[in-house]
DNA sequence: CAGCTATATAACTGTCAAGGCATCTACGGA
DNA sequence: TCCGTAGATGCCTTGACAGTTATATAGCTG
């Protein structure tokens, strides 16, 4: 169970975008439904997903579930990400205009 | 067409599989085969799924393609995780289990 | 308690993709 | 040219999964 099933849950676009939105902070499910445009079922599925995958953990308010996003998995990915970062660290000659993309975010 | 596609595509093992055998240099789709438990034809298919996604290069030598490891994607991924870092980044106690972790590679 | 709100679960359906086997194509050697 | 090898492609079956609607559960409020 490495970062491979967080890879897995990654696969769906819907399960990225909710994370997006947990970017911003805690949100309960109702504020993720409305800007998204599944069903409130689906998004709570996906965050079943999400949950199960620790990639997001949740608390109770009164009715409210709040969601926010649990690093954990993604650090795993990153991890496995490393072994390949060799592979473009190397190719000097694109580093520089890729430093210039992400100094734009 | 941004990330996105690499994760899908990185979600399923035999690729994940496959991309790791090809950190050790370019290999030929039979030498592939030998190494995973999947028929050949399984592994030209998600050979081209990879190459579709812009994950591997071949090239051909005689009756055999050889592939090798494209890292452009893997670079978009990266990019894709940045904003997340801080999310970790930021959790000091966790960072020195995390190091040690990786000293460990 | 009655009724409302917020979320989760159930049951069902449609789509998609991974894997297997059989076959086709390309190249090289005798 | 004929055969063997390497790989790709076609077809088929099967399983997983996202999405929907309907319903259940939990907590608040009057």
């Amino acid at each position: 169970m490495g970062s491979s099933s967080a890879l897995g849950v990654l696969a769906e676009p819907s399960r990225r975008e909710i994370l997006d939105l947990l970017r911003g902070g805690e949100q309960s499910v109702g504020d993720l439904v409305g800007h998204m445009r599944i069903s409130q079922p689906a998004v709570s599925k996906h965050l079943r997903v999400l949950k199960e995958a620790g990639l997001v953990d949740a608390r109770a308010d009164a009715q409210r579930r709040l969601y926010r996003i649990n690093p954990g998995p993604l650090e795993e990915l990153d991890d496995w990400l490393a072994p390949y970062r060799g592979f473009w660290a190397a190719r000097l000659d694109h580093l520089e205009s890729h430093l210039d993309r992400r100094r734009k975010r």
